[in-house]
DNA sequence: TAAACTAACTTGTACTTACAAGTAAAAAAT
DNA sequence: ATTTTTTACTTGTAAGTACAAGTTAGTTTA
């Protein structure tokens, strides 16, 4: 099993920053402390401090205006599913609930796979599971997600509900989601999506396709996502 | 008007780099030159180089490796849209054209605006515009777009026939889009929407609302984009 | 021959220093 | 009182330095 590295310093002030946000210890329109101020609060120098905050903006948390500071943005942030902390995070405090329709288990790579490939994960095989995720008891996502079989022993005969995929990866292989690629779509739901996302057949869903990229550079996960929209938007920075 | 300011080497390095990937000087899975032989090349220090790379791996156009290198990620992004830098550009060097549905007008802002507007904004009303935009003819978005009209004098007497308007600010207004916020649904098209997409009435169509920060810390523009994701996928990163 | 080690690369993290440029409020001049 | 200037902040850019950690290929060792 990997050995849990030690968090970069730079890192750990954009946890502590991001939660302070997101608790509403700032509240919108405050500024932040100055970066010489958080050099001093937090024992580091500018740069590391900048490359805290400058995640910050990037993940839309803050805005930078030179001369002036950081400021805290409001986070009526819609669903946060475009972010890639996982959406028990995105979604803030919301009633989210989990729902199993197919438990995880080990099958080969559907032909014709929505992303390419490389030989290794070809070979491995991947573990297949399907979820519904409920916002205030509203089935909002219809999952189908894909994870070669590498390094991650078990995992068929873990206990899903209500805890969040990434959650379990990160706690129990140290596997950490980076970023990734996602392709867009708007279809009309099939019978089953309809079903599960309690919509008329052919309404619209959102469809989404994604590769996930983690700190292990041959691991990818993989899923496909039904969004109902009638309710939440999908929330995103570019 | 403001005086074009002198652009950093960081992103002038970046840009450098982004028009050779693009252009196919470097291909996929190929390595860039070291950080410290781009240090030599272009005659900067690390920090400046490693700002210019780490914005490449943001937007998707290397991905970084320690102990190996920058490798050069294919640019197969469909249509990148949620990317920033204008639709010209994403598309790349496919056949885009624009068709004007509504030429440039000034008038006030809707009621019930999808954005909450600042008190400048409101009352300086809103130059307005709709177009169409085909990729090989095929209709793909119908853009409704809005700024305020704020320091942008004589915008609704131009050309905008196959012309970029991010270019047109640029050019003409010296503003640069930085970023901004975008909320997805994916909804039935409507008479109106069907009609300029050439799509069935109620077939999904993916609607994006934008707000676009530019080097004007005041200046937003604003665009309700409706899309035909038949053919053609979002591309995004994450 | 095959495994283990070493050396020479790569990027990642982090400290330091300096000055430029934008903002805002206090101080000075009109 | 109002305008202008100054001052003291803020973030932005960019140089330099050092070492940690991951990768790869060549060398040594068993």
């Amino acid at each position: 099993m990997v050995i849990p590295k030690t968090i970069p310093r730079y890192r750990r002030l954009y946890e502590v920053l991001r939660k302070h946000i997101s608790d509403g210890v700032y509240q919108e329109w405050d500024l932040l402390p100055s970066e010489n101020e958080l050099c001093q609060l937090y024992g580091m120098t500018r740069p590391t401090v900048r490359q805290a905050l400058s995640t910050l903006a990037n993940d839309g948390y803050i805005r930078k205006r030179q001369g002036k500071g950081s400021i805290v943005r409001r986070l009526q942030r819609e669903i946060g599913i475009l972010s890639v902390s996982g959406t028990t995070s995105a979604v803030g405090d919301r009633n989210l609930k989990t729902q199993i329709i197919v438990k995880p288990q080990l099958m080969s790579w559907p032909d014709d796979f929505m992303f390419e490939l490389s030989d290794l994960e070809k070979e491995s095989g991947c573990i297949y599971m399907e979820r519904v995720r409920l916002l205030d008891n509203i089935p909002i996502f219809y999952d189908i997600s894909y994870i070669a079989n590498i390094n991650i022993p078990r995992i068929t005969t873990r206990q899903f509900e209500n805890r969040s995929l990434f959650k379990i990866l990160r706690d129990h292989y140290n596997i950490e989601i980076k970023g990734g690629d996602q392709r867009i779509k708007a279809i009309p739901a099939s019978a089953r999506i309809s079903r599960f996302l309690k919509l008329k057949k052919d309404q619209p869903v959102l469809h989404l396709e994604r590769k996930m990229e983690t700190n292990n550079p041959s691991l990818f996960l993989y899923s496909s996502i039904y969004c109902n929209t009638e309710k939440y938007s999908i929330f995103g920075r570019f």
